[in-house]
DNA sequence: GCCCAGGAAGGGG
DNA sequence: CCCCTTCATGGG
């Protein structure tokens, strides 16, 4: 096992917790307890852990990484050097005062960033990302993790680490070779055949003709296309599209219309109710300052879901 | 029991 | 194109 520790100074703000438990990602788990159970602002000290599969350019082999925030800096153990991959998953790259500095002056806004100032966006694997979010579908925050959760233990790879034995999330061949009852078994519910099919064009089995489709293809692809491009997956509609845009392919400027974020249209930018999702997100994208505007709508959606005004 | 949760698919107008 | 209903499941 290999530890260190990140100095949080040169990073500039940052909230583990906030960051991990936001309902951005469903991948890390609470190594010493359960999820969710305090979601004070700043108060948690707690180890967080996930497997991460190789990524492109960051880390050749699947990985363990286990961190916490402490005494302003992030203490991690891993299977091997986790700065790099932690600089990737919890974007500490990203100059958050320079975002906050360049986001419009909206009331709204600037008490989310107050209050929850530290908290950045996560770039969740793809098709880990893409299944949370099918799961997501009218269904709370802690049990779209539970899932998420379930589907690892039961078909993923078992991997050993610190003398437990941790899952990695199944990929696609392995999530398109189980059948719907099995899904429906961990409680997904409707959403059980959305994952099953999605998982099956993501790994081209032969019931699809077309052969296996990338939804990491998206990436090179102008937003709006990007969006349009991932709704073929089955159970991915304009919201869902948009979350995996944000918070896997580095589309900063998505903006999900979530039933939080329709409920502040309503309430403070009525104006941006341009009826159709297109042209609301369009609206809303501008208000938000373009560029960032998921940045913005991530805080807002956090406050407002905790139960700011 | 009722209502709601980071919605989407399928049908009809 | 928009509008309506249906789709599971658990917690308040």
């Amino acid at each position: 096992m290999e530890t260190g520790a990140i100095p949080l100074d040169s990073v500039g703000p940052f909230d583990l917790q906030a960051t991990v438990e936001s309902g951005q990602t469903y991948l890390w788990d609470r190594a010493d307890g359960n999820m969710y159970e305090t979601m004070s602002a700043h108060g948690g000290d707690h180890w967080y852990e996930t497997v991460v599969p190789p990524i492109a350019g960051v880390s050749d082999e699947r990985a363990v990484v286990r961190v916490r925030q402490a005494d302003g800096r992030l203490e991690w153990e891993s299977t091997t050097d986790a700065v790099p991959i932690l600089r990737h998953l919890l974007r500490l790259d990203d100059d958050l005062d320079a975002i906050v500095e360049s986001t419009p002056d909206l009331p709204l806004l600037n008490r989310a960033y107050e209050q929850y100032r530290g908290m950045r966006l996560v770039r969740d694997p793809v098709f880990p990302c893409l299944i949370s979010f099918i799961c997501s579908a009218q269904m709370r925050v802690s049990r779209i993790h539970g899932m998420q959760m379930r589907m690892a233990e039961r078909f993923g790879d078992p991997v050993e680490f610190d003398g437990r034995t941790l899952h990695a999330f199944p990929n696609a061949e392995q999530l398109a070779a189980r059948t719907e009852d099995e899904l429906r078994d961990l409680s997904l519910g409707y959403r059980a055949p959305y994952v099953q099919r999605t998982a099956e064009m993501v790994a081209g089995d032969a019931s699809n003709e077309h052969g296996a489709v990338d939804p990491a293809a998206a990436r090179d692809m102008a937003y709006e296309e990007a969006r349009e491009y991932l709704t073929q997956f089955v159970g991915v509609g304009d919201k869902v599209a948009d979350c995996v845009l944000l918070f896997s392919l580095d589309f900063l400027e998505a903006v999900p219309l979530d039933t939080w974020i329709r409920t502040a249209i309503a309430d403070y930018y009525p104006e941006c109710d341009a009826g159709g999702y297109a042209e609301t997100s369009r609206a809303i994208r501008e208000r938000f300052g373009g560029e960032y505007a998921g940045y913005a709508q991530t805080y807002v959606f956090y406050y407002l879901r905790a139960g700011g005004e």
